[in-house]
DNA sequence: GCGACAG
DNA sequence: ATCTTGTCGC
């Protein structure tokens, strides 16, 4: 897939925080259409370079259709709440990489739940103008309640007065997952996409893939 | 000033 | 996220 808004990288902290809010204006929230192909990305990090991989599945099956692998400098901190600077363009990289299209793309991050309703999922979402859903292991904003035990159960994350995600429990008595919609979706899909891929495991399938796909890269380069 | 803080 | 192997428990 391909890159279709640019702006740059190489920015100080003050600047990044402007792009985050000048990219608020172009975020839509909407319904996901049909979901038949997924794909997702992620990055390790070993002396100071990020190795970024994306892959893409079919949704109802998860079989493995695509992958594709990028490697670069790391030049900006991990600053929380602006997390997508440093690792934001080694994703984007990756998912140049990918032959085959999908109808929405996994995240590991947060999607609108944000100080700026801009995490990683939104913004790069934004850029490939395409369908995003973020899917975060812990919490960055929002306010919400322990959701139920059960596997399937959510409680919504609430920032300035509206819902912006919701931590979900993808498997039965383990912590939940923080899912938040990206570009042109909304929560009510975020969720479903986000519990549709998960298969006995805390983390969806997609994303489970391309963390271990991404370690395994950085440390054979080692 | 203090606390919180995706990966 | 990374530094790091085996080990305890469900
Ligand atoms: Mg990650």
């Amino acid at each position: 897939m391909r890159v279709r808004f640019f702006h740059p990288w190489n920015v100080t902290y003050l600047q990044a925080i402007s792009i985050q809010i000048r990219l608020r204006h172009e975020l839509i929230e909407r319904p996901l259409g049909s979901v038949e192909r997924i794909a997702a990305v992620d990055a390790s990090f070993v002396e100071g370079r990020a190795y970024a991989v994306a892959a893409a599945f079919s949704y109802s099956s998860m079989e493995l259709l695509d992958q594709s692998m990028a490697k670069c400098d790391l030049d900006f901190p991990y600053i929380p709440g602006l997390l997508t600077f440093r690792e934001g363009s080694a994703l984007l990289m990756a998912l140049d990489g990918l032959a085959e299209e999908v109808d929405v793309i996994l995240f590991d991050g947060q999607g609108q739940a944000h100080p700026r309703f801009m995490g990683e999922a939104a913004h790069l979402g934004i850029l490939l103008d395409k369908p995003s859903i973020g899917c975060a292991k812990s919490w960055l904003w929002g306010e919400y309640e322990e959701p139920g035990w059960e596997k399937g159960s959510s409680s919504p994350l609430i920032a300035g007065c509206r819902q912006v995600g919701a931590a979900v429990r993808t498997r039965s008595g383990v912590k939940p997952i923080f899912v938040s919609p990206g570009h042109l979706c909304d929560n009510a899909s975020a969720k479903e996409v986000a519990l549709g891929c998960c298969r006995g495991f805390r983390i969806p399938e997609p994303l489970r893939f391309v963390h271990a796909q991404s370690k395994r890269y950085a440390l054979e380069d080692r």
